[in-house]
DNA sequence: AAAGCAATAT
DNA sequence: AATATTGCTT
């Protein structure tokens, strides 16, 4: 039954006479809670049955404010049916057992709250808390919608990790939207203390109001200004945000204020969220900090929320890992001079995303090379082809870049594809498609591997790729190796061993290099090094006047920059 | 109208 | 810090 606010103004010693329905197929234990409950002058039903309880919700929906639900151990479903039918009513789940995935299935098939057996009086005094009101004018309901909206991510989430996903699971994941001007039943959570347990059965049971489903289907929202019905969404799963509502579920005296906070942090405002891409990804399986955010399974869909068309503050994009290869993979596929946001955008096929969306990162991405790249390459030993960069694959899918070969190194291992670079937390993502990459200068919010000094990406993060390395530690140390990865171009210092080679300049470090293969010319030279020709160096032996060659000759040096 | 850039806002 | 938005130019 739905309270509206009048009711409540104009019930004499609420909530004396709350009317509660109870279920517990233990008859003992239904006594002992019934004489409680009517202790607090609470009405009480008592149904040994699920389906008589049902039955009679269903007949007379009116005589029943809440419901106490004692999970049925000895039934499979245990109770869960009465949950899920008697979606109007909100139900309290009461159990001995009290493991978090009970707790959680409950929660997350609409159960207003979930009381540890044995029930105490004060845990029965607050249950009027949860009656559905119909808090008309008020909009109360939001700040239960974020909580709601965190805790089905959650939800999601957790069961994703095994247990089953209910089929109601997907329709309260939908409802992962802010509604903002929904007549939507509320307890009054901001008035009186909170129960136990935060009362996101209206926000999970929306069915009942139709707003769910009303929603469930929005992901595309026109935008005023763009005529290609690109939409906003936004993320439900957070990563902090489910965290932290994690705990409050399953201990109703925990950490509630956590909770809270977020809650308030979510509504406050205009703070919508709603979902994130996630498509299918086919190879990349990138397990990263955010993973979270592009699980397989929800790889293929965006459990998009939709935005009351009403108000709707645009939410930003999660530029996942995934979400950006794909991005990579169009402007790859498009070639860098084709590679305009409309075209990408038709070429991601992510549902939900905007021109705008692409635009910006594109902005950001053009940025990134154009700023990063070509320091790097300027630092680095002569191309053999400078133009190469500028036009790089226009039809890049294929394993290796015609440049690729040019440039030093790339830090990593080649990656198979573009795609899917397999470093386990997301780095140098823009590197993706060939071009050597360490970590910009710049800060990027995709950090080496953990457990590697952010700062010290550099060659040391990972191995040297085999070809490269083969032909290069002949020449020169790991060090040296280095050098030529990381030259002057990056201010790593701090990342790096005190004793590195790095701490050089640049330029003396090409020095110092090519003195080393002058010194030991029976190792070849390394990747970029030309030797002088023949008759350059006896030209320039000549005019020094030696005839003869040295086991080392330390004065070739200036005549090997000139020649080469 | 779309793209792209820079500055600025969130 | 990362994105979005805005304003302007092309």
């Amino acid at each position: 039954m739905i309270c509206t606010t009048n009711d409540l103004s104009a019930w004499k010693d609420f909530p004396k006479g709350l009317k509660v329905l109870l279920l517990d197929e233990d008859s003992n234990s239904a006594a002992e809670l019934k004489s409680k409950l009517e202790a607090m002058d609470y009405i009480v039903y008592t149904f040994c049955n699920e389906n008589e309880a049902l039955s009679a919700v269903s007949s007379r929906p009116e005589s029943f404010h809440v419901a106490i639900v004692e999970i049925n151990t000895n039934k499979k479903n245990g109770s869960f049916k009465f949950l899920e039918t008697a979606k109007d009513l909100p139900t309290i789940m009461t159990s001995n057992i009290h493991c978090i995935s009970t707790v959680m299935k409950c929660i997350a098939l609409g159960a207003v709250e979930f009381l540890k057996k044995p029930l105490s009086e004060e845990k029965l005094r607050n249950i009027w808390q949860h009656v559905a009101f119909n808090a008309v004018g008020t909009d109360l309901s939001e700040s239960v919608k974020p909580v709601e909206e965190s805790l089905v991510s959650m939800l999601y989430l957790q069961l994703e990790n095994g247990e089953p996903k209910d089929k109601d699971l997907d329709k309260t994941q939908d409802a992962s939207v802010i509604h903002e001007n929904d007549p939507e039943p509320s307890t009054g959570s901001d008035k009186y203390p909170a129960p136990s347990t935060p009362q996101i059965e209206q926000g999970g049971r929306l069915s009942a109001n139709g707003d769910c489903q009303d929603h469930a289907n929005c992901s595309i929202e026109k935008e005023s200004s763009e005529q290609d019905g690109e939409s906003k969404s936004v993320e439900t799963t957070s990563d902090n945000t489910i965290a932290e509502v994690t705990i409050p579920v399953g201990q109703p005296q925990g950490p509630r204020d956590t909770m809270v906070t977020e809650e308030a942090d979510l509504v406050d405002g205009t703070k919508g969220k709603s979902t994130t891409y996630s498509q299918t990804e086919n190879g990349v399986n990138s397990k990263n900090s955010q993973a979270v955010a592009e699980k397989p399974s929800t790889v293929s869909g965006i459990h998009s929320s939709c935005l009351n068309k009403a108000n709707r503050k645009k939410s930003k994009v999660d530029w996942t890992p995934a979400l950006h290869k794909k991005f990579v993979q169009a402007v790859d596929q498009l070639g860098i001079d084709q590679a305009i946001p409309s075209r990408i955008l038709e070429l991601m096929k992510i549902e939900g995303l905007t021109r705008h969306n692409v635009a910006s990162h594109l902005q950001k991405y053009r940025m990134h090379r154009k700023h990063i790249l070509p320091k790097e390459d300027d630092r680095r030993w002569p191309q053999r082809d400078q133009t190469q960069r500028s036009c790089y694959p226009h039809k890049p899918i294929i394993a290796f870049p015609p440049h690729y070969s040019n440039h030093v190194v790339p830090v990593g291992p080649l990656y198979p594809m573009w795609g899917a670079p397999p470093y386990p937390s997301s780095i140098q993502m823009w590197g993706s498609q060939g071009y050597p990459l360490w970590q910009p200068t710049e800060s990027w919010h995709w950090k080496p591997y953990p457990g590697v000094h952010a700062d010290a990406w550099g060659c040391p993060v990972m191995p040297p790729p085999h070809g490269y390395s083969s032909a290069f530690t002949q020449v020169s140390s790991y060090q040296n190796a280095s050098v030529f990865h990381c030259s002057g171009t990056m201010d790593n210092r701090s990342g790096m061993p005190p004793n590195s080679v790095e701490h050089q300049p640049a330029e003396e470090v090409i020095d110092k290099v090519v003195k080393e293969a002058i010194n030991k010319p029976w190792l070849p030279l390394p990747l970029g090094l030309k030797p002088p020709s023949t008759d350059t160096v006896l030209a320039e032996l000549s005019k020094q006047g030696i005839s003869t060659f040295p086991p080392h000759i330390y004065g070739l040096n200036s005549s090997c920059h000139g020649t080469t």
